[in-house]
DNA sequence: GTCCTTGCAAATGCTTTGCACGCTG
DNA sequence: CAGCGTGCAAAGCATTTGCAAGGAC
């Protein structure tokens, strides 16, 4: 997927070319890229951008609901573009690896436990860690 | 739930005060207690302790298995007693109240999933986030 | 031309660590 | 009385912010 100012239409907010790289680099990383890690590519076709940049756009697309934040590990932030509702993940608490995973049945609880509690949810965030099929060992 | 040396029996760890202090607060804290607020509410008892000692104490539960850690907003992370099993947190994006719920079907979603992906879960996170009846306005 | 964006550097806030002393087992 | 735990201060890191210059519309 890439920016375009389709996309990028919201009054007050400009389409530079940093941020369609940013963009680019997100939704094309194979999802769970880390701040960080946006950056190291996104100097790779730019040298001159810097962090806040980065930063900054990714902070406008969670704003305009372009992309996810994930809290995986403890480390740092993960980013991915929003797509198809029903996806999770599972992290191997030995190599690191992220795979994801869909399953119907959140969308039930999402559901129901928004009506008992009276919650308006917005997202749904579900986490499974534990030991990949090669670190299991 | 009080720490004692039958808890904290592995070898090469010792029980302090501290320790003692900081867990009961984690275990009476009503869940989803961060460093600052353990730091806070242990200075009441003990104003000499300090917050890396808290932090500390905190990595040695978790390492024990004896606490939990959660990522529910951005900020910071919560700590809590591991005991309730099946209970997840719905947070709202407003007034930052956190509600905890139980629903046996995460459980089913754990096993599913982990014998699917033939991942060994060990731990499960789920995480509502929207707007709290109060805030739904 | 306006005013949103960028780059840089400095600041922030949570968490961790080095070190000398203290206390548990 | 050995060695883990503590307190203090300083360091680490991810992330944010202030400001002047640059660029989109």
């Amino acid at each position: 997927m890439k920016l375009n100012k389709t996309i990028l239409k919201s009054p007050g907010t400009r389409m530079t070319s940093q941020r369609a790289l940013v963009f680019d680099i997100i939704s094309r990383g194979g999802g769970h890229l880390g701040a960080d890690e946006i950056y190291a590519r996104a100097r790779r076709k730019n040298p001159r951008i810097s962090l806040s940049t980065v930063y900054r756009a990714i902070g406008k697309f969670k704003e305009l609901g372009l992309v996810d934040e994930s809290h995986l590990g403890q480390e740092h932030h993960h980013y991915e573009t929003k797509q198809h509702g029903n996806h999770f993940h599972l992290v191997c608490l030995r190599c690191g690896s992220i795979t994801e995973f869909e399953y119907p049945l959140v969308e039930k609880i999402r559901e129901e436990v928004g009506k008992t509690a009276g919650f308006k949810i917005v997202s749904a965030e579900v986490s499974l860690s534990g030991y990949c099929p090669k670190c299991v060992r």
